[in-house]
DNA sequence: CGACAAGTTGATGTTACTCAAAAGTGGTGG
DNA sequence: CCACCACTTTTGAGTAACATCAACTTGTCG
């Protein structure tokens, strides 16, 4: 009686996440759970996923933050996007053995394989699709941030995209989030310098918009820092993509 | 005899760079000489792919120039990336009822639907796997170039992009190839104005580097044109060129 | 306590933007 | 063929935004 209706012995936050995506049976969530257990746990500042050779193969994100980056030959670097508990990386489309750049950890970090989505109507291979969807938007809307946005824009839209993202994986309280990144990192994902990045969020303190301490970040006022960053409300533009 | 072994049916350009990407059964082939007979024409600077609301399904651009773009409230634009004869665009990964931004025709295009891929190891399938790998490519070095590279350093490193992506298509003769935008479009793509790139075209053209007219574009320096872009230590660049 | 990383501040420099107008370009119709 | 129009490119002068350089302060962790 009891047996078949177990609902969900999903305990990992982060693949809560991934599983609300699409729906998937109790098959995959098994498979899910299973891939969990053979985790890796690598530690903060690592390489995890080495530019120009691929590490076969897609993997989840359990816990901890990672990013995509790029350097330059004479030490520039971009930071392409920032990779939370549930997202997936690696597993470049077959056919190209090469990963575009590389991913590190900026935390320590709990990774594992996932799961290989079936032929045909499966809901893990749904549920990867859009997660593939929902990082096609958020790098976009980076090419947007960087191409269009001034520094204050930049900084207010990149804080709202964080809270919505770790609030989608319940990672958030209300409007404070945990932010364990240093200016010089935020100056590199923002195509600005770490100084200028310490001056506008001075600014943003200064009008109450946000404050960012120790690691943890909040949001005071959203709807002005909304409309700072132009950005439609995102509950407009996210709940019209899942 | 003859009858079995005529080997490519396919006279499209755009096609043959489609197919090239892997292997096709002439199935495949069929398939894709098929969709481009139910082709549709469209004017340029016209919305062929409206935000908010899908055009279901994947399509193939035939001939023609089209972009991706996102407008801000204020009238600002971005354009995050150009579609070239060859390019897939639309069918935005299944589960996701939403294009993530419009694209517009540049010039006159032709297009057409791209034929589905069937389940399991499907050639078509591939093809559309790189494709959306190469896209990615060309997304991320977007970013890299409007974070962390200076203007003149942004044009030398598009002009290059083009230049490489039309040779892929067989759309350039050596170092010359077509260039049918305007120098705000240019602005719009690289996240400057068009006075400056007007101003930073003319210091190309006047360091013998590359030279824009009439919508024609002639890379006249490769290897120092790359070496600005490529980004070696950017003072060894820079007094090279001015 | 000492050392090292991160954050903060001030002064100065440079890049790219803004505003405005002139000079080219191409297409259209008289 | 010319005159006209709209659009694009080019030029100049002044300005704002962000970078650079260098020091100083704060925090953290052994």
């Amino acid at each position: 009686m009891v047996a078949d209706l177990k609902p969900t012995r999903i305990t990992e936050p982060a693949l809560l996440r991934l599983s609300s995506l699409a729906a998937l049976d109790a098959c995959e969530m098994d498979a899910l759970d299973q891939a969990a257990q053979r985790r890796s746990l690598l530690p903060g500042h690592r390489e995890i996923l080495p530019g120009g050779e691929a590490r076969r193969g897609r993997h989840i994100l359990l816990r901890g933050w990672a990013y995509r980056v790029r350097l330059l030959a004479d030490g520039r670097r971009q930071i392409l996007g920032f990779l939370l508990p549930g997202d997936l990386f690696g597993g470049d489309r077959q056919g190209s053995h090469v990963a575009l750049n590389s991913v590190m950890s900026m935390t320590p970090v709990e990774t594992c394989p996932a799961p290989a989505a079936n032929q045909g109507d499966d809901g893990l291979a749904e549920a990867y699709a859009i997660s593939g969807t929902i990082d096609e938007y958020y790098t976009y809307r980076q090419i947007v941030r960087l191409g269009r946005l001034s520094a204050l824009e930049r900084i207010a839209d990149w804080l709202l995209e964080m809270h919505e993202r770790l609030s989608a994986n319940g990672l958030a309280e209300n409007s404070t989030f945990p932010l364990p990144l240093t200016q010089e990192i935020m100056a590199d994902t923002l195509g600005l310098t770490s100084v200028h990045v310490n001056r506008m969020l001075q600014t943003l303190r200064r009008n109450g918009l946000a404050k960012l301490t120790g690691g943890t970040a909040t949001i005071l006022d959203k709807e002005r820092l909304s409309s700072l960053a132009d950005v439609r409300p995102a509950h407009y533009t996210r709940s019209e993509l899942i």
